[in-house]
RNA sequence: UGGGGUAUCGCCAAGCGGUAAGGCACGGGAUUUUGAUUCCCGCAUUCGUUGGUUCAAAUCCAGCUACCCCAG
């Protein structure tokens, strides 16, 4: 009797082709779409329902059932009513690493076992070991696609069940096996954005939610040089959306360096960016997947996605941990993740809280 | 008010008689399951204004206008 996973399926190529593998393997699969997010996108679409119908399509192709939930209830309860409150407090949160413990690891999981599945598994780009009765999530084979950064907040527990059937493979690889087997969503542009938000002005998008506080814009001089429109709409090493031009006697970019919550300025540097580079920094929410941090320890870290590795040494604390960077780190931005590494595996990661320079 | 200086794209800024560099900003695209970053493309038929000199002017000359500086 084969086993039974529910894969979820977002519409896109990556878990419509590892749906395909599981079945190749021999697997009882079932497609299991979500929808999260109930608005439709400005230019009045509603693009879940686009993405359900290729589901529907790749679904037929594979032959294999297909299931839609709707967890927008938990998302918006716990995932982006966190990320609003991020924003308030003037940090720069990353809701799809939440996304990932809170819904897709979460609420998606749980509901997936109850349909009697006895794994479930997702499209993203990483590798799991399940060992000793334990579980350790591992890097994907390209580096260059390797998602583990957003799952560092997912518990091991949550990964019990887990399959990643993209593990070994590249994405033209995975582009390649969709077209090999008719699979519609072959060509099917990749989605960027918020996870099941989905790709939006950022600004207008955040106006919709928090109210807007302009103030002044000021160099680390003191100099005045312009207006911000609120800066919840600013994060750290940004320079788009600045507004601000040439300065006399300088070539150059500005770039945000800092905010200033209290008194409502965002603080800018022009040309010069050695403002931004920072040797260490503070984290809490620390998560460990299937792995035993001593006291102190070296490893690698990044702290963003697509970042190289960088290396440093932690030193855990009471509340959380102390990251010292081997080389200082430009933009390193609070309400962000710090992602830990080794060789092989995702350690785990945690919220970084403060920036040491 | 006398004397001097400067006026070139939203902002900096080249140009010095031969038919408008560059950077920033901005717009578009690529990359990207956060936000950023990065990359590519676009972006002044026109040089404060009116005349003049010249085959030819942003570049020379004159008037006007604006701003800046020094005298007051």
């Amino acid at each position: 009797m084969s086993k039974t996973v529910v894969v979820g399926l977002s519409g896109g190529v990556d878990s419509s082709v590892a749906a395909y593998l599981l079945k190749e393997q021999g697997y009882n699969v079932i497609g299991l779409f979500m929808k999260n997010w109930e608005e439709t996108d400005p230019s009045g679409a509603c693009t879940a329902e686009a993405d359900f119908n290729d589901v529907r399509r790749v679904c037929a192709t594979l032959d294999i059932p297909y299931y839609s939930v709707n967890f927008s209830e938990q998302y918006m309860q716990r995932v982006f009513s966190h990320f609003l409150a991020e924003y308030r407090a003037g940090r720069t949160p990353n809701p799809d690493v939440l996304c990932n413990r809170e819904i897709k690891f979460g609420p998606f999981r749980e509901y997936a076992l109850s349909m009697g599945a006895d794994f479930i598994a997702t499209g993203h780009y990483c590798a799991i070991d399940h060992s000793n009765g334990r579980h350790k999530l591992k890097k994907a084979k390209d580096a260059n696609k390797d998602q583990t950064y957003f799952l560092n907040q997912v518990r091991e527990e949550q990964l019990a069940e887990v399959l990643f059937p993209l593990s070994e493979l590249s994405k033209p690889e995975v582009r390649k096996i969709a077209e090999a087997n008719e699979i519609a969503t072959a060509a099917k542009k990749d989605s960027t954005g918020i996870c099941f938000i989905g790709e939006r002005n950022f600004r207008k998008f955040l106006q919709d939610y928090l109210p807007a506080q302009p103030g002044k814009i000021v160099t680390l001089d003191g100099e005045t040089v312009g207006e911000h429109i609120g800066l919840m709409y600013y994060t750290l090493g940004q320079r788009k959306g600045l507004e601000l031009g040439g300065k006399r006697g300088e070539e150059g970019r500005w770039f945000v360096v800092k905010k200033d919550l209290e008194n409502n300025v965002l603080y800018v540097s022009h040309g010069d960016e050695t403002p931004l580079y920072s040797r260490a920094c503070k984290v809490k929410d620390l998560n460990w997947i299937g792995y035993m941090p001593g006291r102190t320890f070296n490893c690698n870290a990044k702290f963003r996605y697509r970042q190289p590795e960088q290396k440093v040494k932690i030193t855990l604390e009471p509340d959380g941990a102390s990251v010292e960077f081997e080389t200082p780190q430009r933009a390193v931005t609070e309400g962000q993740y710090a992602v830990f590494y080794d060789e092989t595996y995702c350690l785990g990661g945690g919220v970084i809280t403060q920036v040491i320079f």
